[in-house]
DNA sequence: CGGTGGTCAGACAACGCTGTCATGCCCGCA
DNA sequence: TGCGGGCATGACAGCGTTGTCTGACCACCG
């Protein structure tokens, strides 16, 4: 800038008044300075600029793992947002390791990002004091956390296994499996809960067949086979995420159990799989998008509350719930 | 800084010897200062220091979409070379757009990001001047550009394309169909010159049943339907990426035709389809890893030559792709 | 006891920009 | 002619750090 002031003969303010387009600079002088600047090639740095103002127009997106589709269309919810509003998106992947996800938060506060919309890898809020000293608005995401009260976004675990449970109940089911995520997630827990007193509200027999994870294909199959056989057989089961259902279906085959079935979480090509698989759509672009809005409401100066917002879920039915006579191919 | 300074009785530089673990502090100095910063919150302000020191530590990814999986693994990769290097990674998203592109990659330039991954929306190198003078480095992947040569990591489309068909063959097809993507992308246009080319190496008839998009699933239909029936009908399809690959398998489900099936790109419950689709499988995730090591490696001072990097493609064989005698399902 | 060298610490400028305030000029009006 | 006011421009400081250089102090040596 201070070359492009002295080859134009202005100051650098003028030449910054030019790059910002301010008023009070004389038509030729913006002219011949605009000629200098692109002759030389010169760009604002804008590490510069946003320092002197104190904003860096970046917000951060902090997940478990980028490439599990449920978080990458979280993603790219939360960019668009950040783009049509002039900020940047970094993002971060905590893989699942809460130290790891403080660690990540705190870099990014040092970073001075404008705000971080986060799916905590546990309850424990061990980054609050970092971001009550820094004053970084986060919004969490999928997970709520204890500790200072913070925006939240939710989505309706209970609803939905809810849901689940009386679809297969309405198509004659009275003895349902249920297939959770390691209960230190606190969505896993949430969903076995809903299950065990949906079951109950139902009426349906006691003693249900839970399993938690973590799971894997064989643990899957182990208590499948278990469950399908011996007095009252298992006739449904319901798995509590994206990945579960992806082990059940294998399972399923493997095993040639006639099972029905209903996943959570939809997947794209949950129509595709014979028979298409019955499932509770969350919708993570909804969510992504409306913890991205809460936060930019916040930037904005929004001081009220923190607030809880559960987004619905929806039962998108397919064929694999109703009661079946052959195995899952 | 300099709160603390005061607080301590030192100057704001040996504060900032004590945070940035200088040597030439007596350890008693080191101690109370570290207790200030602790009593404080005081946090350094990486912008700040980052500013100083000409560097960002942080990269960017600029990609289509990154809903989609392609993406989503390669910028699980990306960010995953960044962070063990103590980068960040700044996302953005092109939406296909090479203006919008242009204007990322500059605004990502302006911020002074250390260097940038690429798929680029078109080979036109629009940003080329831009990067040239500010000296960033970037990696073009998944597609070529014209202009100043630079770091590119393809995939073996040429092969790719050939396994699938020689497979195909392998099984007795004798006439098949290709759909690709649109032929505004390189990859499109490889794909189908590949298959054009294989076609009339292993001597099958002329005449090729080509059909580029974009496609939608009714496209798809439309022209499987005329190519299925007539003379010489053909008996598979090769489709030229994920989006395509599923678009005909609702088309062949909803025609019943018994036709096999070979996609680009593995998809996760390619195998759950029944019959389980045979892919041509590239590895983004690999893909994502070299472009980002062949980014730092330039970031430390890499002068060579720019270099082209062709990663290989490898044929998953599963059952969509032998001769068929009833209809996907 | 003066000189030498090492250790610890601070002053200052600079990174590249922008906010604030001051300055100079010209115009129009009384 | 003198003066108030608007317009175009510039000087300067400061955003929060760190690199460089200088200086105070002490120990040790001949």
């Amino acid at each position: 800038m201070a070359d492009v002031a002295t080859e134009a003969h202005v100051s650098v303010k003028t030449v910054s008044r030019v790059v910002n387009h301010e008023p009070g600079v004389r038509p030729d002088t913006a002219e011949r300075v605009r000629a200098v600047i692109e002759r030389l090639g010169f760009r604002r740095h804008d590490g510069a600029r946003l320092m002197r103002q104190g904003r860096t127009f970046t917000i951060a997106l902090v997940v478990e793992d980028l490439a599990n589709p449920f978080y990458s269309q979280v993603s790219a919810a939360v960019e668009r947002e950040a783009r049509i509003r002039q900020h940047q998106l970094i993002t971060a992947s905590a893989e699942g390791s809460p130290s790891r996800e403080r660690a990540v938060i705190e870099a990014l506060v040092d970073r001075r990002v404008d705000g971080i919309v986060v799916v905590p890898a546990d309850e424990s809020a061990s980054s609050d004091a970092v971001l009550e000293a820094s004053h970084t608005p986060i919004v969490y995401m999928d997970r709520p956390v204890r500790g200072t009260p913070r925006d939240t976004i939710l989505s309706d675990n209970h609803g939905g296994i809810r849901s689940a449970v009386e679809h297969l109940v309405a198509h004659g089911h009275r003895n349902i499996a249920f297939f959770g995520d390691d209960p230190a997630f606190w969505t896993a827990r949430q969903r076995r809960d809903a299950f065990i007193a949906t079951q109950q509200s139902l009426g349906l027999p006691a003693s249900p067949r839970v399993s938690m994870g973590p799971h894997s294909p064989s643990s899957v199959n182990d208590a499948l086979r278990q469950w399908a056989s011996g007095p009252e057989p298992i006739t449904a089961v319901i798995t509590g995420n994206n990945r579960i259902t992806l082990a059940a279906l294998l399972a399923l085959r493997e095993l040639r159990l006639p099972l029905s079935l209903v996943g959570y979480d939809d997947f794209e090509l949950a129509a595709l799989i014979d028979p298409p698989v019955t499932v509770v759509h969350q919708d993570p672009a909804a969510m992504g998008q409306k913890a991205a809005q809460q936060l930019f409401a916040r930037l904005l100066g929004d001081e009220s509350q923190a607030q809880t917002v559960v987004m619905p879920t929806r039962l998108i039915v397919r064929a694999s719930g109703v009661r079946r006579g052959s195995p899952i191919r």
